[in-house]
This record gives C-alpha cells, structure tokens and sequence, in this order.
DNA sequence: TAGTTCTGGAACTAAATGGTTCTATAATGT
DNA sequence: ACATTATAGAACCATTTAGTTCCAGAACTA
C-alpha cells in the first residue's frame, strides 16, 4: 500500500544535488550507504540522512541483507511527476514552441 | 540570457503546493499578483513571495503592465526536468515494468 | 569472546523557508 | 492635489533542513 507519497516530498528530495547524484548512482544498481558516500566529500552519516529523504520519498527502498543495507531506486514517483508534467508539455508540444526550443538548444551548449 | 537556472532551484520551487497551483493557474493566462492571491487563505504578501520563488527558478516571468505586474509561466525549467528524467524514462518504459504500471494504476485508484 | 564494520539515533548548530505585519513607492482615477 | 490600488522591502518569528559529532547496536570475522 506504499503510504501515498506527496509531489511535495519527491520535489523536495531532488531539489537537493547529492540526493540526484545518489539516484543516478543507483542506475547502475543496487548500493548500500558507504559505497553511496564513497564520491562525496560528506560523512557517511550525511549519506545516510539523504538516502532517508529519498526513502521518505518513495524513490528508493532498502533491503537489509546482513549489515549491508542495500538501497535500490523507486520509479513510481518518477512516473508521477512525468504525469504531473504532462499539462505542461501540451503548451511546449505546439509547432511555434517546437522552433524556440531549437533556438535555445543552440544557445545553451554550456552546462 | 537567463541567467541560467539551476535544477535545484526548480524542483525546490516545484515542491511547494501552492507554487504549483500558481503555475497551474497560469495556463490558463496571465495574470497579476492579486488575481493569484484570491484562491488562498494566505496573504497577498506571501503569494507575491511565492511568485518571486518562481520567478528566480525562472518559471515565471513578469511585465509590469501600468501598476499591474502580470504573470506569465516559463516552459523551459520544465523541459529541463522532462529531460532530466529521460535517464529514469528508460527504465520504466521496459516491457516488463510496464506490465507493473498496469497493475499499480489498477491499485492506486484512490487519490 | 573480542574486535571490526555498517548503520541509525540523539543532540546540536547555522542557514533557509514560509508565513506574518507594517511601511514605502509608483501609477491610476477623481 | 488626493485618495486608491498593486506591489515590494524590511523586520520578525517558527519550523525545517543539511550538516556535524558522538554513541549504541547488529552482524560478520577471527
């Protein structure tokens, strides 16, 4: 029954850069937290608190598999937003917007 | 040139509800601090507040019009996402997590 | 049994957030 | 010139957040 998570919580956990590198990371599967830290320039602890937020947030779950817990990621709140986008890519789905996105594409090589 | 917007700031604005009826609303046009304000118990003040949120996540531009400001919703930090989310896309676009999106919209019929 | 490894709880801190009220300013209507 | 309307700035407050450090417990390893 997966408690109904909010837009609000999945918006909230990747507003935060460490948390969406922690997602990317777990693309390339299953991680429990010390590999999860090992990149970043954070406590293990401070890991720890963002696969949490993730947690709460229903795009990752855990499975305690000895002391290594393991973290995998969650789709679902993913699909949600991409549904919640779905208004939204009405308007920049028309022709006119079509052209401005070339124009921008071109414009923003950097990043 | 648009200073940029980082992905940080737009799911950070996206993760406030009223923001997101704010930017709902706007569908359906421009409008001004004030019309916005009207379908909340908050105050005018704190709906302005809001619109400076979007409007520094650069989903929101704003043209003063005599005294009244309008609103008008930005679709590129929303493409940002959507395109943010094609590396996750891939994963439930599988034949196989298809058929579990089938099953939990059947369960999740509620909400 | 004793030591090591992995993780979460508790307590703390600094900074950001969402809200308020009150005031100032700028443009419009009379 | 004056009142009205629409908005932003400033100051303030309570809550949340992201981080730290230190400690405790659970599970392997020897």
């Amino acid at each position: 029954m997966a408690t109904q998570i909010s837009l609000d919580d999945t918006f909230a956990a990747l507003a935060d850069p460490t948390r969406r590198a922690i997602l990317a990371r777990l693309l390339d599967g299953e991680a429990s937290v010390a590999e999860l830290a090992q990149p970043f320039a954070l406590t293990v602890r401070a890991i720890s608190k963002h696969v949490g937020v993730l947690e709460q947030a229903g795009l990752v779950t855990r499975s305690r598999a000895a002391q290594k817990h393991l973290s995998r990621i969650e789709l679902k709140p993913l699909r949600d937003i991409d549904r919640w986008l779905d208004d939204y890519r009405k308007l920049w789905e028309d022709r006119f917007d079509r052209m401005e996105d070339l124009l921008r594409r071109g414009a923003d090589k950097k990043e």
